[in-house]
DNA sequence: TCTTGACATTCTAGCTACTGGAACGTATAT
DNA sequence: ATATACGTTCCAGTAGCTAGAATGTCAAGA
């Protein structure tokens, strides 16, 4: 099959696909004596396990470890499953990280609106709150 | 005074205050004969502001339009409360698309613990769940 | 005076994961 | 002959820094 059908049966834009070959995430791609590239059933998995991390956010250092493996015919689905819940764990952390922001957001617009608006140089407005995160607690301390 | 002490009262590193003289979100620095960086109160003041909505997530380009109606002699407070409104939107939407995938790789964990582990070529381990997203429902349409 | 150490400077390159665009070749239909 | 919809390569850009190399400056101690 081309290009266009493996785009189709996976989701993923040949621009992307021929990224992927380039820092080989995919091997090399066989080619028609047309030059255009030439791909088969083994790729199209390949790259759905690909696509499937990267859904899950796995980064593309991850995947190629987990490629290697499978490469290597051992098993990846031990490594998997302990990047699974590692994943999940930086993925809860993050969504705390979030939740304070989201925190200070609010305190910030609330407090804001009860000072005025056109106050260039004083220090009466949202402006002095932001630059010297006035009333934030703990929650400020993300990075 | 000199950069480290910017840095000290800002808590912003000096490559980075270079970096933002470099993108023009800082003006460029007065020197001093030897050719190092001199800075004032002014600058504090504005790289304050810089780091405060930088903690806050604000983009580069969000800051530099702040700071440009802040150097027009326009208070910026107005503005500044709608991106926060802005921003704190879209802290919401990414807490729940990172709660979905959350849902998601508990979902697959689980599911994987109950598969073999050492099966490289079949379609019974984690690995086949990741291509195919095989039992996940809308929350994995997160991009 | 010499040296050591902590500072300062500039410059280039790298990080993540792609995406856009230019300039060009190929296949098919009208 | 031409229009179109594919395919190819290569270069550059995105966000927000950070690391490192090569070099210069300043103050203090032996």
């Amino acid at each position: 099959m081309e290009i266009r059908e493996l785009v189709k049966s996976t989701g993923v834009s040949a621009k992307t696909i021929r990224y992927y070959e380039e820092i080989r995430i995919l091997p090399p791609a066989a080619r028609k004596p047309n030059g255009y590239r030439e791909y088969s059933i083994v790729d199209v998995d390949r790259l759905k396990l690909v696509a499937g991390a990267r859904r899950l956010d796995f980064g593309l250092e991850e995947i190629r470890e987990i490629l290697d493996l499978r490469d290597r015919n051992i098993a990846p689905c031990g490594v998997l499953l302990g990047l699974l819940e590692q994943k999940a764990a930086e993925i809860k952390i993050r969504i705390r990280e979030l939740q304070a922001l989201e925190k200070d957001l609010q305190h910030l617009n609330a407090l804001g609106l009860t000072y005025p608006i056109d106050d260039v140089e004083g220090k009466n407005c949202v402006c002095h709150l932001v630059s010297e995160q006035v009333g934030l607690g703990k929650s400020s301390e993300n990075q």
